[in-house]
DNA sequence: CAATTCTTGTAGTGATCGTTACACGTATGT
DNA sequence: ACATACGTGTAACGATCACTACAAGAATTG
């Protein structure tokens, strides 16, 4: 399928890829435009949509390769954390240090990328809405295990719990944008641990 | 100055600027076109013009006009709440019941009509964000007065606590505008509430 | 009525948006 | 070397952006 012919592609695609997300992640989805982009990326418009298809697939693409990189420490946590409660501490932590690191542009880009948008493109922020809440969902599925193993209090409302301490993740993220520091968001995130009694 | 011959003016400011708040509390302020918000105000470009200055002029108006009317809420708190732990409270409570309305878009206008936004726009974004951080700023004003009066613990961090306060507000937000329910966000505030022991 | 003044609707401005046609350059396959 | 195939840069596409020039309409003033 793939032939061997042809010039073959000049530049690499991951360091592509990069670039384009520190794009998205500072000025979000429509924020961020076709020139600003291909500057970013090093490369045409023809080339940006014969590697990846669209602005709105790129951005994808995108949001994929930050989940794998930047953001993946939340992944990371979810796998290795087997007690709920532990899960949670760790997110809020953790998550204090990424947010306001200063070489990165701040908060987590699925919290901020696309929160209002043009009607034409509310499909995009749907989707990043429905990460949101998938994320949310399965903070309050391993609450739940804690649940059944008696780990927490038996009239713990798991779905309540879990969605506090995602508000409280989004609230973080967004005044990491608004000029948070560390030490700003690591105490917000102690406030959500005391809380739950993590 | 102003002559009393001419047309006058043939729209209400007032209808025009609640029919603009909801274009922009919908859409953002980038993602809210001049075509979409002379629709909804029932004028045309020069009236707009005529009447507001620009599309950041009349940004600016709406959310002057939000804080006075769907935003209310909150200055009205600030004004009528002796104690700072009893105003986080009822700031939680509130925001549970306007940020889910049904009749009304989700969330705060403040809080999501400029996230991410365009390079040229970025001093409408880092607007918002100072109001958002002044409000956290007077939120933590009011605490440190519990403080003084000896009501809350004295080596209690009021700014950590407003900002707490404040990150919990911008997530109930944002997951209003994700779906959630007046339950769902009363939920996550009796948690806020718990944790500063309110 | 005529003169003045202000707002209105029509219709456009230049700029930028995401996207692409096309020809050139550069590689491989025979 | 020749033919073929693919990515590249240039330069443009129509659409939409925020914004406005201009003339007609509608009110008050003399």
């Amino acid at each position: 399928m793939s032939g061997k012919t042809g010039q073959g592609r000049k530049f690499n695609v991951e360091d592509a890829l990069e670039a384009a997300t520190l794009v998205f992640w500072n000025h979000g989805y429509e924020g961020a435009s076709l020139a600003e982009l291909t500057h970013a990326m090093g490369i045409n418009p023809p080339s940006l949509y014969k590697a990846f298809g669209s602005k709105e697939d790129l951005f994808f693409s995108v949001v994929d390769h930050y989940n794998a990189t930047h953001g993946n420490f939340m992944a990371i946590a979810f796998a290795e954390e087997t007690s709920g409660l532990a899960l949670m501490r760790r997110l809020l932590l953790e998550a204090a240090d990424h947010y306001a690191s200063a070489s990165y542009p701040g908060g987590c880009l699925v919290i901020s990328a696309a929160v209002t948008v043009t009607p034409a493109n509310r499909h995009v922020a749907d989707h990043l809405a429905k990460m949101r809440n998938d994320n949310i969902a399965a903070m309050a599925e391993a609450l739940t295990h804690d649940l059944n193993a008696r780990r927490i209090p038996q009239n713990t409302d798991t779905k309540a719990m879990a969605a506090f301490v995602g508000a409280t993740l989004q609230g973080m993220s967004q005044q990491a944008r608004d000029g948070a520091t560390k030490e700003d968001l690591t105490r917000i995130a102690n406030y959500a641990i005391t809380a739950i009694g993590a």
